[in-house]
DNA sequence: CCGCATACGGAAATCGTTTTCCAAAACCAT
DNA sequence: ATGGTTTTGGAAAACGATTTCCGTATGCGG
């Protein structure tokens, strides 16, 4: 393998300039930079980014940390998005990522997921839907060994950062439009899995709705299941005018109950994705873009690895209307 | 950081000592085990990958290439089982993976990308889906710098195994079954994208039915895509008994638009992905199992760094038929 | 042309392992 | 005891970069 030296011999220079030439150092000359690159080109080195991160004691490694919770179609979708995100805009910071799925972590003790990271030289972690309490993330955040960006998760302190979207303002927003686009006085609301961040958020956005509408509510868990919305829907959506889904697969089984009981309740879901062109009908819902909030946590990241306090950040939403049509390709 | 020499010290050994007890060598003692292993425990000493790859020059750093194609919600789904099956079994056999993804090698120079991943002391590639004379396929083969494992593009070379599931005969078997349930006497096919190899499979197992049939078979190239599907079903059903389409989604293009065009005609698809469940009908579709498949192309490129030969590997499907209450959740 | 500051390039230590090679110890049969 | 194996443990050289520190050119003003 050809190494710096080689280069160095080649250019008829020291390792270090050959070093500083790589790494775009100061009092380095044209002419000798033009030598070394020179060298580079013949010989085609390629610097071996192992030893540089022995050497330097910087890995640029980061971990990547999904939850792939019920698997289903949905989160395929978003974890997808959140993937490619990730990967996409690490790599042009030149960041190195390895991602890790909670089923791995799962009946691991903690400090065996503690010792991986460390032994893989990680040092940042993104982390996405994962409760704020979830004890894999409290660990993580105790070990103190990592910087850490969280999204839709909350924590507060100089080496973390957070970034989520409003989830309270969204779920007000979509059931408020379309509550007042088919003028509706009552709501069920399917909630989503217990104990989430962004479940409870998701129910305060509701709730506040109800109470400045001075309408009815119903609330019911659905823990984000298709099958428990249909169930849900099946049972009490004839006693209220709009069935408002704490996420798009909910509101999916929701839509498909409405349709087999032939009644029709208007349905809004949460996530934009597109399975919901699948639902037969259309329907509002909030468009989270994942492969940005991706492309942010990573920046977010790179940040705080260099050295960057901890931050909140709150990204903005869309309301949008879904059909069959804006998912065909 | 502690390292293997504080490790030495405490347990009043020689490093050399200490990296023999942590990599399983020969000829030491249990005594000498335990004072190393007890050492270790106390200073919850975490070995140092990066350094270990240095000096062994064994990264065991595998990338994992994915095309994402037209982004689409069932490519998401396969891409993701391929992506969770990998990592899995990977972080089991002691193998780091990074993804990429090949939207990220698109305009980009191929020797670009060959640097990338020497650089990033990557020793094996499992490739998916990329058609076997895709130019970055060459390159890397070319490159012999790599052991490579690819599914679904078969290439015979010492340092390379492929592993695929045998495409004509899936198809023939679907077509076939869809057939002759419904006692059909003719055949509408809409193929996948042009010069894939599984598309030109495919095509064989079709082709070899409707030979064996004696019946009429109209072909027609909807590229994996739904709308295309959509639009050539519209075109062309009328004049044939059933729809046989190259994938899943064009399945689902295809059903809509019998649909939209209300006359019945049986469809069937292929890869078995949850959102044939939301198409509307039941159809009959080649269920190919993408995790394992992921799962054994890991095991396979382990054995081929730990030196083995490359090799030709089958796997087997499954027909299924699937319905909505086959997806919900 | 001298002296001083600055730009430049090089020698060498370092990062934390693995691995080779060798010496010492232990064992065994005679 | 002796000699010869076989275990066992240690010293030291890699691996391929980065980085610090220092000495020498170089430039410039006077």
């Amino acid at each position: 393998m050809v190494s710096i030296k080689d280069v160095a011999k080649q250019a008829g220079v020291a390792i270090s300039t050959v070093s500083k030439v790589l790494n775009n150092y100061p009092n380095v000359s044209e002419e000798t930079k033009k030598k070394v690159n020179q060298a580079v080109a013949e010989l085609n080195f390629v610097p071996n980014s192992v030893a540089a991160a022995l050497s330097s004691k910087q890995s640029g490694r980061v971990a990547l940390l999904l939850n792939l919770g019920n698997v289903s179609q949905a989160v395929d979708e978003i974890n997808m998005q959140y993937i490619s995100g990730t990967i996409s805009r690490a790599v042009e910071l030149n960041l190195d990522v390895i991602t890790i799925f909670d089923s791995m972590l799962k009946n691991k003790n903690l400090d065996e997921v503690v010792r991986y990271l460390r032994s893989q030289s990680i040092t940042g972690l993104i982390i996405f839907g994962m409760s704020k309490d979830d004890r894999v993330l409290q660990k993580l955040i105790g070990a103190q060994l990592f910087k850490i960006v969280t999204v839709d998760a909350p924590i507060v302190n100089a080496s973390s950062s957070s970034i989520w979207i409003d989830q309270a303002a969204a779920q007000y927003d979509v059931a408020r439009k379309t509550l007042k686009e088919n003028k509706g006085r009552s709501i069920l609301y399917l909630a989503g899995k217990k104990n989430g961040y962004v479940t409870s958020e998701r129910l305060k956005g509701i709730q506040r709705l109800a109470d400045e509408e001075e309408i009815p509510l119903l609330i019911r868990n659905g823990a984000f299941s298709e099958l428990q919305a249909r169930n849900l829907t099946l049972r009490y959506a004839r006693k209220k005018d709009i069935v408002v889904c704490a996420s798009d697969l909910m509101a999916i089984g929701a839509m498909r109950a409405l349709m087999d009981m032939d009644i029709f309740r208007p349905v809004c879901g949460f996530d934009g994705i597109t399975l919901m062109g699948y639902a037969g009908k259309q329907m509002n819902t909030v468009r989270q873009n994942f492969g940005r909030i991706a492309s942010e946590a990573v920046e977010e990241l790179k940040r705080l690895l260099d050295g960057g306090e901890g931050q909140q950040m709150v990204l903005d939403y869309e309301l949008v209307r879904m059909e069959y049509d804006d998912v065909l390709v």
